[in-house]
DNA sequence: GCCTAGGTCCCGTGG
DNA sequence: CCACGGGGCCTAGGC
């Protein structure tokens, strides 16, 4: 089901937005509107966007988007769960046709006004399926479980997502001479952050044990830049660079073939 | 401008495609395709999505948005400077039409493949405006520095974004009885990471002063969980709520009323 | 419901 | 160019 509209005029819009958009029937539509729009919304922080060409888009779940021509991230927008209206408004002797949403946890609005519209389009998504994603860190987890002799001859696990004081360690264990281990895995690039936590769990870990054993720290990621392995040796912390081959995407030479 | 096909053909729908999104003089332009697609991503992950009706946005940039009937984030994406190109295929005796998304840094690549197409559409975007934007964690920093009894009476701020090993603290300053003071901003709420970082930024400030001069550390923000409190006070630090009122959205009252 | 942590985070800024 | 940290982050999972 597609329906759609070029160049309606404010009333025809919103005429065609209500139609629809509200209801229970409307729970698998979605509305795209094209046109020259201004942007206001107040909430957690308050911004303005002045009358420019933008995309918007709007779920049945109340989501609304408002995409530039630029940018992978709208420019403005709501999440879920926010209350969608449509109105037509008198400004200056021209007539606006507004996007208006709203909610209350956190308070938050936002103003979408069209002074045009280009074009109007509703459509029926019959989608039932979900994003099946490979490679996440609880994947790399998995796999350093199953085999932790990727990290080190000799390490046994012991515990996932072990709660400490300061938060979860990812993976715990002892290594080949019966000393605790203490790894943190990631995904892409650690940010020194990712140090501090380490030296965290580690401090905590030695706390509760009353200072006599030894521990280990190891930071484990696909990439270790210069200034981490300085604070890591800093810490007396440890690293391994690890990337966790859930199969690769092919080498350029063979994509840029195929790209031409 | 805008130029759109209703239920075209997946030969119509690459030719409508290439005539309004390759070359230059389609920078301002966007594509918008809607359809019963699939959507194989690799690259820093791998993810499948099985058939399903969907939006999909080309912009010019590169970027390119995968959107299903319900969620505020895109179900699949390309960030912007992706090459993107578009093709049929032909697959199980029916045609396909194909976005192909490709970059290298870091290798990435999608496909988006419809078995049908109910619209594609082109359109010209004029915009040349940016967000303005209120309430960023930058304006709360402005904010104390002009008036840094909201804080604390009697503390003078000396330096913002001071630069340490550990990293910039946000604000430095010395209270009513001369002892420094190491202020981290936080504009929402904060998380254990932030307890750790404000504690590097103490221990780094002692070590550098050979520990005998006391140091405050104080955490800010508007709201402090008891978890942040408790590990606050282990690690001898302070907090001070404190909201910035760039202008709050209107109460629930008022809103409700505007909304019906 | 709050809180915590991950993300194909994206994105700007500064070195 | 990479590195770092903020974000109206969003979103899923735990409790």
């Amino acid at each position: 089901m597609t329906h759609m509209l070029l160049s309606p005029t404010p009333a025809e819009v919103n005429e065609f937005a209500d139609a629809y958009m509200r209801g229970m029937r409307s729970k698998d539509n979605v509305l795209v509107v094209v046109g020259c729009c201004c942007v206001e919304y107040v909430g957690r922080a308050r911004s303005m966007l002045g009358w420019g060409g933008r995309v918007v888009i709007v779920k049945s779940d109340g989501s609304v988007l408002v995409h530039q021509k630029v940018g992978g991230a709208p420019v403005n927008w709501q999440p879920p769960d926010t209350l969608v209206r449509y109105r037509t408004e008198a400004g200056n002797g021209i007539s606006l046709f507004v996007i208006y949403s709203y909610r209350l946890k956190p308070p938050e609005k936002m103003y979408v006004r069209f002074k045009t519209v280009d074009m109007v389009s509703a459509h029926r998504l019959r989608d039932d399926r979900t994003l099946r994603i490979m490679g996440a860190e609880s994947d790399i987890v998995d796999r350093i479980m199953g085999d932790p002799g990727v990290i080190e001859e000799g390490l046994r696990i012991t515990d996932r997502e072990k709660q400490t004081r300061s938060g979860a360690i990812d993976l715990f264990g002892v290594d080949r001479d019966h000393i605790p281990v203490i790894i943190e895995i990631k995904r892409s690039q650690p940010t020194p952050s990712a140090v501090l936590q380490l030296k965290a769990y580690v401090l905590d870990h030695q706390h509760r044990h009353t200072g006599a054993v030894r521990v280990r720290g190891i930071l484990c990621a696909p990439s270790m830049p210069v200034m981490i392995r300085t604070l890591l040796t800093e810490n007396k912390l440890e690293w391994r660079v690890f990337k966790c081959e859930f199969e690769q995407v092919d080498d350029a030479q063979s994509t840029l073939e195929e790209f031409t």
